[in-house]
DNA sequence: ATTTACCTCCCCCGCGCGGGGGATATAAAA
DNA sequence: TTTTATATCCCCCGCGCGGGGGAGGTAAAT
């Protein structure tokens, strides 16, 4: 059987990585080429074993999931990572994710999903555990009502304060004095309790006032 | 049958429009309460008709499935939003998904999996297809291997850069003199080809050299 | 009718900072 | 061995900008 899929489990409960054998082993075409307790020796296994995915746990003693991830993605990327993490959703999934990762499930998944999830990544979809995509869109959401409440022509600073351009210019292409710029300026570092430009415009972005990117 | 699902269609196209509803018809829980050719409309009827979910066409015209989208987010937040476009992943994707939607397909979906995520989200869960929550999580991976090269020294320097400290001040937590710090400053400055510190700030934030939140 | 919020404009001061020019030392690369 | 990269340090200049003060005018809220 030439593509089978070529599976290195790694977690560090001996009960959890046989548990997920037995599950495995019920798709004819899974197979679990070995096992690891830690992500240091997973990392090793992945390199000379060039699985076709590997389960791993998020927490485990040595070298966790997160930090395996990132190694291995940049060692081997052409292998598949779906993380492995107990029923709760861990906040650092938004970091875990970013790490680039294929799949993330938690281990209260049903067998047949498990299954499905690990065809689908190996079919070259992303799979994550709706709690868990439920959580990475909530992440995405824009950010709570600001703290800070500017009014409509200092929120227009704000963007303009977001530029290279001076005082002066933004003044220019207001059309009003460069004086007012400035006063709203400064209106805006007094609600912002920021000292300076550079620090203004970081918390802005931070609060969701300005899009980084447009 | 007081829990059927009430559907909402909203898609400039009759014929989209009619396939979607001999689609849902087959599923007896489903309930085509009314169908608007665009998202003013649409914003109207659900308004007044209230019901559980709402199919919206991303690309409309006069008001498009995004603005409906927030429009409605902010007037009845209970009402679930799947969003549905044609064959192209959109680039706004991101932006989209961010207005809070619940569920994002593609028109070429499997009328079952189309069931299926109508299902999914009316059990609270998010449904994204795969190809945009591939999109979704490459946009959330660290960003390319940054144009420009900064020394370690330097990079040390923007992240301090990032905060309140004057550059005297960094000077002092790094043991150095101002003026060191200040020349490393202008060469960052110079390298990033930024005017001022904060715009090589928020440009260093845009590139993934700082994080914005640690 | 008085207060409050907002936008506009002005002056002064002093420091932070950007830009220009250097210099010196060390270690790696050529 | 000579060059290149990196890190350290120095001086000068001038403008940008933060912080302090105040003033006038309109519109909405009370």
């Amino acid at each position: 059987m030439p593509d089978r899929i070529r599976i290195l489990l790694i977690d560090d409960h001996a009960v959890v990585r046989k548990g997920l054998v037995m599950v495995l082993r019920q798709e004819s075409d899974f197979e679990v080429v070995d096992e690891a307790e830690n992500g240091r020796i997973g990392l090793e296994l992945a390199k000379s074993l060039d699985p076709d995915i590997v389960l791993v746990d998020l927490v485990m003693p040595e070298m966790d999931g997160q930090e395996m991830a990132l190694a291995l993605r940049k060692s081997n990327p052409d292998i598949k990572i779906m993380m492995l993490t107990g029923t709760e959703v861990d906040d650092r999934v938004h970091e875990v994710v970013a790490a680039g990762i294929e799949g993330y499930v938690l281990k209260n998944i049903e067998p047949g999903e498990l299954v499905r999830a690990i065809h689908a990544v190996m079919n070259g979809e992303a799979y994550l555990h709706p709690d868990v995509m439920k959580k990475v869109i909530e992440m995405m959401q824009p950010h709570q009502p600001h703290p800070v409440s500017l009014t409509p022509r200092e929120m227009e600073i704000v963007e303009y304060m977001a530029t290279p351009n001076t005082y002066k210019q933004i003044a220019v292409q207001l059309s009003v004095s460069e004086e007012t710029v400035r006063s709203h300026a400064k209106n805006i570092l007094e609600k912002m309790k920021q000292p300076n430009r550079a620090q203004a415009v970081l918390a802005a972005v931070k609060m969701g006032l300005i899009k980084l990117n447009g």
